[in-house]
DNA sequence: GCTGAAATGTTCGCTTA
DNA sequence: TAAGCGAACATTTCAGC
């Protein structure tokens, strides 16, 4: 029941790759008809193995070019400013990415901005602002050699 | 032609929510009726602001719950050391992210893998055995505080 | 940008192995 | 228990206005 066989690996390899694919394309590729493909997905949704299904846009085109990787580090390392740190993170729409880390750096953030300007807005009106942080470090993206979402089975 | 009005954005927005809200959906939400819509995102499809729709899965479920973060940096920094390294990168199925920075490190990569012992493995068998790289450095992530695909509007 | 109708896809109860 | 069939329903797609 919370296991996964080949077939269910097989659906979820396509569906990461292109959430379009219809249950009759599927079943297709797997020699199956629609009715246990339909099935098998519905239960992979409501067992949690998908989460969600998203549109992916390009980040150029929607004039968004700059990613900045940004490492922060705390200066107290108590609960209750880990937990504020955390919550404030997730009302800050620049970033897509953070990481509670091991080692000397708290935070691995990728913050994704218009310019370097709206990036130093960022930093110094949004990220700054929150309470107990100690080193602020960040370094830019020149290229995205990959991205993906895809888990590998 | 190639920029996008509130009404662009709005589907955008909704659909990098959710991919699976239908046409009549988010012509309800917009206060339009299913043609514009339907002929919107056919635009935005065909221009590129969209790429592609993907499924996404849960890390954990699906049994790789491990991240690490791998820094990078290239003993030499002729061009056909660095276009060997991306061509390498692209065909290991574990790294999710990697980018080509500014600063000391030259890429940051993302990695997702089973245990620490895959990682172990990976970095082993894999990644050190691409020619030309001099540091590499990993840490490990604790906690996923966040993780979106989304971009802001 | 709207209407409406054909084509396509989804969903689900029932049947079979 | 898992797969298949088929009918009802929903959505997509597109030509014509």
């Amino acid at each position: 029941m919370d296991s996964l066989d080949e077939i269910d690996k097989s659906i979820l390899k396509i569906l990461q790759r292109d959430a379009k694919q219809t249950t009759k394309d599927i079943a297709a590729a797997l020699n199956l008809t629609i009715s246990p493909v339909y099935e098998r997905i519905r239960k992979l949704e409501a067992q949690g193995f998908i989460n969600k299904y998203v549109a992916i846009l390009d980040q150029k085109k929607i004039g968004r070019p700059v990613t900045a990787i940004c490492q922060v580090s705390m200066r107290y390392h108590n609960e209750a400013f880990i937990e504020n740190f955390v919550n404030e993170i997730q009302h800050l729409e620049e970033v897509q990415e953070c990481y509670h880390m091991a080692g000397q750096v708290d935070f691995l953030l990728k913050i994704n901005v218009k310019s370097l300007e709206e990036y130093h807005d960022f930093v110094r009106y949004k990220l700054s602002k929150i309470d107990n942080i100690g080193v602020l470090n960040s370094t830019f993206v020149l290229k995205e050699v990959k991205h993906t979402s895809e888990f590998f089975f």
